[in-house]
DNA sequence: ATGACGGTGTGGCACCGA
């Protein structure tokens, strides 16, 4: 079984990169964010055609995630954390394989722009609220996948110059104890259960030649629960897409389950 | 290093992302 997770900042620019990703590598699930598209203007014909069931949930200008699977579609679809008031879409979840399956939840994390300002604030809250849902969620489905764009760089050696980033958003303190509180739920970090390579990041700044001097940040993830540790195979970034003409800021990481 | 890039929506730029 194969799993992915792409932020591709704008799904109108970005639908045939991710079409032809798909093409190179099919995939079981896969979970997009930053469609940054309204839920009418969502090319599931498109996709469709791909031979994938998509579901969506997107707003105007920012935000907007999606759920793309093989066969007849997920069961027990959601949009955004039960309970949690939020205007704004990021966190999708479905349920593949049938009863018993795997419960896979797609989330776009907030950025939290600068710690102390109120965007920090709501950052906080709504991981307060997707860990104690996640929590829940692990207590029905002991197969879970979460994956997404956390926005949330978990060590120092998810950041390209520490020294730089302490105490910047995605690798403050708080984020971290979140990110590990996650982990404390009975969830993995697929990409550090392999040997990777050193200096492995899954975004880089589209400023200052980031890309071509590696200058990157590991902020997008897959954690498998428990039950699903030992069925990891393989977890990895694609950095190919990043070479692409117009590409996004971010770069697919892929698992593989037996 | 955060002005630098890129997307959106608006309108001749501002806002946001990370």
């Amino acid at each position: 079984m194969r799993l992915a997770t792409w932020n591709v900042n704008s799904l109108a620019v970005r639908l045939p990169q991710v079409l032809e990703w798909l093409a190179a590598h099919p995939q079981d699930a896969m979970v997009l964010q930053e469609t940054k598209l309204t839920d009418d203007k969502f090319p599931h014909a498109e996709f469709e055609a791909a031979g994938y069931d998509a579901k969506w949930f997107g707003q105007r200008t920012y935000n907007g995630v999606a759920l793309l699977t093989r066969g007849d579609g997920p069961a027990d679809l959601l949009r955004n954390i039960p309970g949690f008031e939020d205007e704004q879409a990021r966190v999708i979840a479905g349920t593949v394989g049938g009863a018993g399956g795997l419960r896979v939840i797609g989330a776009y994390f907030p950025n939290g722009q600068e710690p102390g300002s109120d965007k920090f604030a709501y950052k906080l809250r709504w991981m307060e609220a997707l860990r104690d849902w996640v929590r829940a969620e692990l207590a029905t489905h002991p197969n879970l996948v979460l994956m997404g764009d956390f926005n949330i760089a978990p060590e120092d050696r998810d950041v390209y110059d520490p020294m730089l980033w302490a105490g910047q958003i995605h690798c403050t303190p708080e984020e971290r104890a979140h990110f590990r509180q996650l982990l404390e739920l009975g969830l993995a970090d697929a990409f550090r259960l392999f040997e990777q390579p050193p200096k492995s990041w899954s975004w880089w700044d589209y400023r200052n030649l980031a890309f071509r001097k590696n200058q990157g940040l590991r902020i997008d993830h897959i954690l498998v629960s428990d039950a699903l540790k030992g069925q990891v195979r393989a977890c990895g970034i694609d950095k190919l897409p990043r070479k692409n003409e117009r590409p996004s800021d971010h770069a697919p990481v892929f698992v593989e389950l037996t």
